[in-house]
DNA sequence: CTGAAAGCGCTTACAG
DNA sequence: CTGAAAGCGCTTACAG
């Protein structure tokens, strides 16, 4: 069994290679072939397991059926999670997901843009590291279809899918008051990305409606590529101090668990001494000890708007306007904050 | 700035497109074309960001510089740490990465392989689901680049790049007979792929080595689709019965986790009432309560493995044999298991 | 060193 | 309904 290509099936069938074709591609009926030549193709076609070079199909169309996947990092759970409905809703439209991590770095990422495009992918879906102003404007200008999730720029209008990260980190820390807690830390990222931003402000914005005066000492920054250490840093500060801390607010799930990883190696107790909750979720938060409170992102609404809008843009739809979602997050009660 | 082609690239530069191409594919120095007009050529396809669309590219020289990844599920901690280093290391390599989850779906997988096929992928590497056996003849049949990872065709020579999931099983289970652990419970998946098969074996060479009879009733196969009941309709039998187990096994991540769950939900004791390992880890394993002893799967050196023999394959190296590795296991003790 | 030309395997107006 | 033909944007012998 040789490998078949359309003009062999039009051999074979003696029938011309446009007749295959167009019945291949559904466009039979419009053009009037026989319901029996269709049949005879089609049938043959699945018998002999013909199926077209999509190289060639989609250099003559123009397009890939393909769309791809820019994300910070796929061996996150977060994003595996995304990429997993991303590729799922991808594939009942028949569309396949070329995916790349950048592991945050623009230059990486930009990278990643061009080779997605001369791969002539249809459309883009990034999480970006939001420092691609250029790439993003290119896109814009070009037309390219594209959605950010996750994080997007805010100076510039595009299509977007994200989480309400501000009233996320403000509903927690209102927990964390609301059951007596008075000197809450915030255990953050480096500035640079807008849901850390924004997650940072619904911590101040809650405590401000509580009428507690922000201690500065209180937010500590890390430097992501060395958290694992920074973290064990920032909390001796916060917890082995004369006027510590009572509760962590974690902005993302891995500096929340190495966070109750160095709290436990310091013996500090948990939720008693300290209490602490996690903005994004990890599988095991329900079984570790004690269970962490955390704020539950959509993550399977997230990825299907990302890929609705997409797709919606590569169908050429008429856009009046840019389309945004921002999606809400839901709190997650467990044992790490204790009771009142 | 419009969109470059070659042909402008060429009329630009007054060459000819054949020098354009030859230059930009490294192929200047042979073809005797001038260090000056190289130099010319790469700078302005620099400048202005000409790059070439991959889809011509490939179809002309047969190649597509895409390697195809097909997994049970991109969302799955293993996989998704796999997927990341392939990614990585294929990109060091020139090459871009389509993946596609089979869900354990044997039509699914056997449509991924050939939608990758046509898409011409110039490699595959596959964690099948281990019943497509007439793909994976067709792909050898047809000499085309393929490596399978973690699960493989114990009765089909290809290559492959396993765990010593046997001896992984055997450690661990004799780990908690040196404990003085004598009722070992097996909780694990039905049936019908290779690793779990030989984890099953190597709990029951342990029991041998120690002249322990196996209670059939202590091992326990789940199906997957349905694990979160059926995990716990399995605990209950083996905990709440006239003659508990004192220690489980369980064979992936998330029977463990799941396990656990139960566990805690019935209020048995870990490790007092009943001591726990698990095949395969989760990253809060270390923090979660007890921290969970759990059998270590290299997932840097499979994925590092799988895409050397991959590409060594494609690059057409003269195979005297099928390239296979089974790599070794850690196991990384913890507390779910108590002491003597 | 260059340039015209064939070819990769499709799709799709176009003339019949 | 069919068939010859152009075209998608490259690569690569081949003749000069």
């Amino acid at each position: 069994m040789k490998k078949l290509y359309l003009k062999d099936v039009a051999k074979e069938l003696n029938v011309s290679k446009t007749a295959v074709s167009l019945v291949l591609n559904g466009k039979g009926d419009e053009n009037k072939i026989s319901q029996e030549t269709q049949q005879k193709i089609i049938s043959f076609v699945k018998e002999h397991n013909y199926i077209p070079n999509q190289l060639a199909r989609g250099l003559s169309r123009g397009k890939s059926e393909t769309i791809g996947l820019i994300i910070p990092n796929i061996s996150d759970t977060f994003y595996s999670k995304v990429a997993g409905v991303i590729e799922r809703k991808a594939k009942e439209k028949g569309y396949t997901v070329l995916f790349s991590s950048s592991y945050e770095d623009p230059k990486t990422e930009g990278e990643l843009i061009q080779s997605m495009l001369n791969r002539q992918v249809d459309g883009l879906i990034i999480a970006s590291t939001q420092k691609n102003k250029k790439e993003i404007e290119f896109l814009k200008k070009e037309k390219f279809p594209f959605v950010l999730f996750d994080r997007f720029y805010p100076e510039h209008d595009t299509d977007y899918v994200i989480v309400d990260n501000f009233y996320g980190t403000k509903k927690v820390t209102e927990h964390l008051l609301g059951l007596g807690r008075k000197h809450i830390g915030f255990v953050t990222l480096k500035p640079g990305l807008e849901p850390i931003a924004q997650r940072l402000q619904g911590y101040h914005n809650a405590l401000q409606g509580h009428n507690i005066v922000a201690n500065h000492d209180y937010v500590k920054e890390i430097k992501r590529e060395e958290y694992f250490s920074e973290v064990e840093e920032a909390l001796k500060d916060l917890v082995l101090c004369k006027q510590p801390v009572d509760a962590i607010v974690f902005s993302t799930h891995y500096l929340a668990s190495q966070g109750l990883r160095v709290l436990k190696k310091l013996k500090v107790k948990v939720p008693d001494d300290v209490a602490i909750v996690s903005f994004d979720e990890l599988s095991a938060f329900d079984i570790v000890e004690p269970p962490v409170t955390a704020v539950v992102q959509p993550v399977k609404e997230i990825g299907c708007s990302a890929i609705e809008i997409l797709l919606s843009k590569i169908a050429g739809e008429v856009q009046t306007k840019f389309q945004t979602k921002v999606l809400k997050t839901k709190l997650e009660i467990r044992g790490s904050c204790g009771n009142k």
